[in-house]
DNA sequence: CTAAACTATGAAGTGAACTCTAAGGCAAGC
DNA sequence: GCTTGCCTTAGAGTTCACTTCATAGTTTAG
């Protein structure tokens, strides 16, 4: 399989299919050279791509990946390693969550303030005002 | 008052309240020269300052924040376009926290077959098909 | 008076994950 | 046989929000 069939069956371009290979997240079971020095890829190297996302569906990088894919092959860690790798996972993933949440407490306060502006201009003032004392805003 | 006055205060460094100048979120109002070229900050500065950590704490990039203030100069928005604007503001940050949702209920599951590994590898490969073909993986 | 601490400037570096460019080789259709 | 459109490479560019660097002038404490 050339690059552009593997690029248009997994959704990608075939520059980020090179590039992922310059990472060393594919190699020679993924990739054989044809005798014009053409890629031709294997079908491992779907599987290998598909993994590739999957991971990065839960928001690893691509550096994390790529130690991912060495355990992977190597069969290094330990099934208890991986537990844990993933409550690891989940508890980052659940801290950034609470990011967003503190966001959405701040924009329910403004848009709360806003639409009071329109209804009640004097009363919005007083929230505003009350606001600044407990936000600093 | 100085840079590093300013800095301390709002818990920034020099190089970042400098940086921001440069990238036109202070001006005249915020920042005066005196006589040896040095910044001389004036309160209002700390106002701007406390403003642009507040939308960057909702989210907001500084190119984002550089509009955000000129409007709010100029006082250029309408109160329901600003309503407008905080309501899609929620929506993108909703849908962020559903992306990690979709993390979290993939890690779910991975943690689900690991720890059953453990118990019952039998029944953890009897999971594991499935998931190949609920999730592709 | 001197040394430390502060100020100024412009430019380059960081990291993540691509994305694009330039310059050229190979292949298939007309 | 010529054009179009793949393919190759190394390396630079992109975006974001700083951060660091190099170099030099100014102020202040002892």
């Amino acid at each position: 399989m050339k690059i552009q069939e593997l690029a248009d069956l997994m959704g990608l371009t075939p520059h980020t299919i090179r590039f992922y290979e310059k990472e060393g997240l594919l190699d020679s079971r993924h990739i054989q050279r044809e005798k014009n020095n053409y890629r031709n890829y294997s079908d491992e190297a779907i599987e290998r791509l598909r993994l590739i996302k999957k991971f990065q569906g839960i928001g690893c990088s691509l550096a994390e990946l790529k130690t991912i894919l060495q355990d992977h092959d190597m069969n290094t860690r330990t099934n208890q390693e991986v537990i844990e790798w993933i409550l690891q996972k989940i508890n980052e993933i659940e801290r950034k969550k609470e990011e967003y949440d503190h966001m959405l407490v701040t924009l329910n306060w403004m848009l709360t303030y806003r639409k009071l502006l329109n209804d009640d201009p004097q009363q919005a003032e007083a929230m505003m005002a009350e606001l600044r004392v407990r936000m600093n805003f």
